[in-house]
DNA sequence: ATATATGCTGGAGCTTACTCCATGTCAAGG
DNA sequence: CCTTGACATGGAGTAAGCTCCAGCATATAT
């Protein structure tokens, strides 16, 4: 079972261009049939399933590149994939660490406007007393 | 106390262009001196500070620019800011979620990839002994 | 036989966020 | 007086990641 690029592209969310983009970058090479239009199969779909969550947690297209270099090279690759993806994993963490502690700032920054909102609506208040 | 744009350049970390560019864009806007140069004060560097913690958790310039907008409108518009606040402490919450799922997939795959890897050298040590 | 839909390629164009460059001004030091 | 250094402006260039388009091929429906 093999899906045309317009088919495939309305199941990945993905847009004909950007399918075709991808695999001028290296991302990916579906098949061709006998009049040379892509044939993608659900193998390329578990592997653009899996480039987009590459892409979600913002690893530039070079990288994926080179991930889908060593996939397509086969099974001898294994190990610097793993390689690969450990050390996006570390990028992953520091990341989420860097969104913590930001959040950390902006609730503080958020907290004394609220603050100085109910300190302005004390001064009006008082001001129509008068 | 005042700095040119090359000190406080050096002191923010960001280049002299990039200095330029926020200034083209709208998020700062320093004082000038008798020759027209840029003096920025203590408080352009608490603002640029913020404006780094925004960008760190990736708000877009066009979104800085608006609470900039605001910010130089003065106190009448707390409330708007505030809200601009919240609704990016909601986006920075729902890009955690994301990062953490996609990491949950991740140690999935690595765990996978480790597995294939010692069934590999299994093999291999099996078929030395052979 | 022809119209329509879908796909192909190569290349131009777009957005974001800078970065670089040519040209010019001005104050201070030798 | 003249050079040097820091700064000014306007505009071009860059990288990433798409997005769009012209011109052509092919298959299916009428």
């Amino acid at each position: 079972m093999s899906y045309s690029i317009g088919v495939f592209a309305e199941q990945t969310g993905l847009s004909i261009d950007t399918l075709r983009y991808y695999e001028k970058e290296g991302l990916i090479f579906p098949q061709r049939d006998e009049n040379n239009r892509r044939m993608y199969t659900e193998n390329d779909k578990t592997w653009i399933a899996f480039i987009l969550r590459l892409k979600e947690t913002a690893m530039p297209i070079r990288q994926i590149k080179e991930y889908a270099r060593l996939r397509y090279a086969g099974d001898s690759t294994t190990k610097e994939r793993l390689a690969l993806l450990q050390s996006h994993r570390a990028f992953i963490l520091k990341e989420m660490e860097r969104l913590e502690e930001n959040l950390g700032h902006l609730d503080v920054k958020i907290a004394s406007y609220k603050q100085s909102i109910i300190e302005h609506e004390k001064a009006d208040s008082a001001a129509v007393q008068r």
